[in-house]
RNA sequence: GGUGGCGUGUCCGAGCGGCCGAAGGAGCACGCCUCGAAAGCGUGUGACGGUGCAAGCCGUCCGUGGGUUCAAAUCCCACCGCCACCGCCA
C-alpha cells in the first residue's frame, strides 16, 4: 500500500508512475476521494462516541429522579454512535479496497510495457559452438539427469524428477547459493511452502497473481510460488530494532502457469514445481535503493561463479509486480533457442509490502515502515536446464564450473552414466 | 482426532461490568549520587487514526471477529494461536 500522505501532499507524483505503468491514473483520484470520504466520518463517529462516553458516564452519579433521563439520552446516543460506527466500517472498506487498487509508485523503471526494458549491461560473451547444440532436455537425458515423461505419468505435464547427476547438480547449485549468502551476511533459512491466507495477501501475490497460485482449499493454505511470501511474512506486524536483515531462504515454489499453455513446454524451464534460493532484506527506506543495487551484485556473483554468459536489464514499469518500485532481470544465454533466458529478478519493493505486512523499524520518532527487497539467488531448476545448455560439449558430457566442482566431489564434469 | 488450561503494554504479571491505556515488577532513557561503574534514589517510557503551525486535544486498541449493555480487558458466541495430557503417526 502506498503512503496515504505523501499521496495527499503530492498526488501527481502517482499519477505519473501509474501513466508509467500503463495503469490508470483514475485509481488514484478514487483513492483520493475514498481518503477523503473516510476522514469526514470518523469525525463525525469519534465525536458521537466522545458524546456517548461523557453521557455513559454520568449515569452513576445521576439521582435516582433525573437517571431515566439520562438513560434514555444515553442510548439515544448509541444508537447514534452504531450508525456512525456502521458508516465508518463502509468508509474504511471502501478505501481499503482503493488503496490495495492502487500499485506501488515506480522509482527509476523505465516507463512502459514488456518490451520496454532497457539492457544495463552484458557480462560474457555469447558462446558459439561447433557442433550442433542440444537442448537442456536432450543434454540431461543422456546424463540421466532429467525425466520427463515420468514426471508426467507421475505428476503430469510440468513436472519433471532430477535424478543421478541432476539431482546432485541441485544440491551442489543449493549448497554453492547458500555459502555464498552466509558469506554475505545472510541468515539461512527453509522457508515453509505452504501460507496461511494472510501471509499470501499481504505479499500481493493474490491481486494480479491470483490465478498462478495453489490454493488448498481444504486447508485454506496456499503453496507459495517463491519464497519471497514466507520471508517477507515472517517479520509481519512486528516493530524491528534493527536493519538491515537479510534472510536467504530455501524453499519448494509452485507455479500453476496458467495462461501460459504452450510456452516453454519442454524441459524444466517452465514448471510447476521447483526450487529456489531467495535473498530477502529488509532496510530502512533511505537505504532501498543501494540494497537492490547490493542484491543485483549478489546475483551477478553468483551467475559469474557458474561461468555463464548474462545481461542486466531493467525491466520497465509496466512489467512490475505490483509491490515492486523497480526491477532488475538477470538473462542467460539459452543456446538452444539463442534467446535470453531470465534466470533472476531483483525487486526494490520499498515500503510498499512491509505496509501491508504491517512491519516497522524503530526510529527516532517511533516506528516507521520497513522497507522490503526480494532476489534470486538462484532458481534452481532453471538454473540447471541453462547450465546443461551452455556448458555443453559435442561428445555429451558437461564441463562443471569450478565454483561448483567443491559440491560435486570435484568432478571437472558430468558424464553420461 | 479427544479432553483440559491459557492468550493483557518491549518482557513478566495483576485486573469487582463504570473512576482502566490499564496496578506492580523487569528492561530501557535521562537525572542525582560516584574518580568511574555497580547498587540506590527520582523522573520518564505503546501504537494507530482525527484535528491543530505547535504544545495539545479527541477517538480507537487488552489474540481476531461478532453479540449483550447506557457502559466490556472484565459477560456470551465463533474463530485463530499457544501449552499440557490421551489417542494416532513418525
Amino acid at each position: 500500500m502506498i503512503d496515504l500522505k505523501a499521496l495527499r501532499d503530492d498526488p501527481d507524483v502517482v499519477r505519473a508512475s501509474q501513466t508509467a505503468r500503463g495503469d490508470d491514473p483514475a485509481l488514484v483520484d478514487a483513492l483520493l476521494a475514498a481518503d477523503e470520504a473516510r476522514r469526514a466520518v470518523v469525525s463525525r463517529a469519534d465525536t458521537l462516541r466522545g458524546e456517548q462516553k461523557a453521557v455513559s458516564q454520568s449515569v452513576r452519579g445521576a439521582t435516582p429522579e433525573e437517571r431515566p433521563a439520562v438513560l434514555e439520552k444515553a442510548k439515544a446516543l448509541a444508537e447514534q454512535v452504531k450508525e456512525a460506527e456502521g458508516a465508518q466500517a463502509e468508509a474504511d472498506t471502501g478505501l481499503r479496497a482503493a488503496h490495495l487498487a492502487v500499485p506501488n509508485v515506480i522509482a527509476g523503471a523505465p516507463p512502459g510495457g514488456v518490451d520496454d526494458f532497457i539492457v544495463l549491461e552484458q557480462v560474457g560473451e555469447v558462446p558459439s559452438y561447433d557442433f550442433p547444440v542440444r537442448d537442456h532436455l536432450d543434454v540431461g537425458s543422456i546424463l540421466g539427469a532429467i525425466d520427463t515423461e515420468r514426471g508426467a505419468k507421475v505428476s503430469g505435464a510440468r513436472f519433471a524428477f532430477l535424478t543421478g547427476p541432476g539431482a546432485l547438480l541441485e544440491l551442489a547449485l543449493v549448497n554453492l547459493a547458500m555459502a555464498q549468502a552466509v558469506d554475505a551476511g545472510f541468515t539461512p533459512v527453509i522457508a515453509p511452502a505452504l501460507v496461511r491466507p494472510e501471509a499470501m495477501e499481504g505479499t500481493g501475490f493474490l491481486g494480479a497473481h491470483a490465478a498462478e497460485v495453489y490454493k488448498l482449499e481444504n486447508d485454506d493454505l496456499y503453496l507459495v510460488g517463491t519464497s519471497e511470501v514466507p520471508l517477507a511474512a515472517y517479520h509481519s506486524g512486528e516493530v524491528l530494532e534493527s536493519v538491515p536483515r537479510r534472510y536467504a531462504g530455501f524453499s519448494s515454489c509452485f507455479r500453476r502457469e496458467a495462461g501460459s499453455h504452450g510456452k516453454d513446454t519442454r524441459g524444466i524451464i517452465r514448471v510447476h514445481q521447483f526450487d529456489k534460493v531467495e535473498m530477502f532484506s529488509y532496510v530502512g527506506l533511505a537505504d532501498a535503493a543501494a540494497e537492490h543495487q547490493r542484491l543485483l551484485e549478489w546475483e551477478k556473483e553468483f551467475l559469474g561463479k557458474l561461468e555463464l554468459p548474462f545481461r542486466v536489464i531493467d525491466v520497465a514499469a509496466g512489467d512490475l509486480g505490483s509491490s515492486a518500485a523497480r526491477k532488475f532481470d538477470c538473462e542467460a544465454w539459452l543456446p538452444s533457442q539463442e534467446r535470453w533466458l531470465e534466470l533472476t529478478s531483483t525487486s526494490n519493493c520499498t515500503d510498499f509490502q512491509a505496509r501491508r505486512l504491517n512491519i516497522r523499524i524503530r526510529g527516532e520518532k517511533g516506528p516507521v515502515p520497513a522497507a522490503t527487497l526480494n532476489g534470486t539467488l538462484c532458481a534452481i531448476g532453471r538454473t540447471i536446464a541453462v547450465l546443461l545448455e551452455v556448458h555443453q560439449r559435442a561428445d555429451g558430457t558437461v564441463h562443471v564450473p569450478l565454483a561448483l566442482r567443491p559440491y560435486l566431489s570435484g568432478q571437472s564434469e558430468l558424464k553420461p552414466a
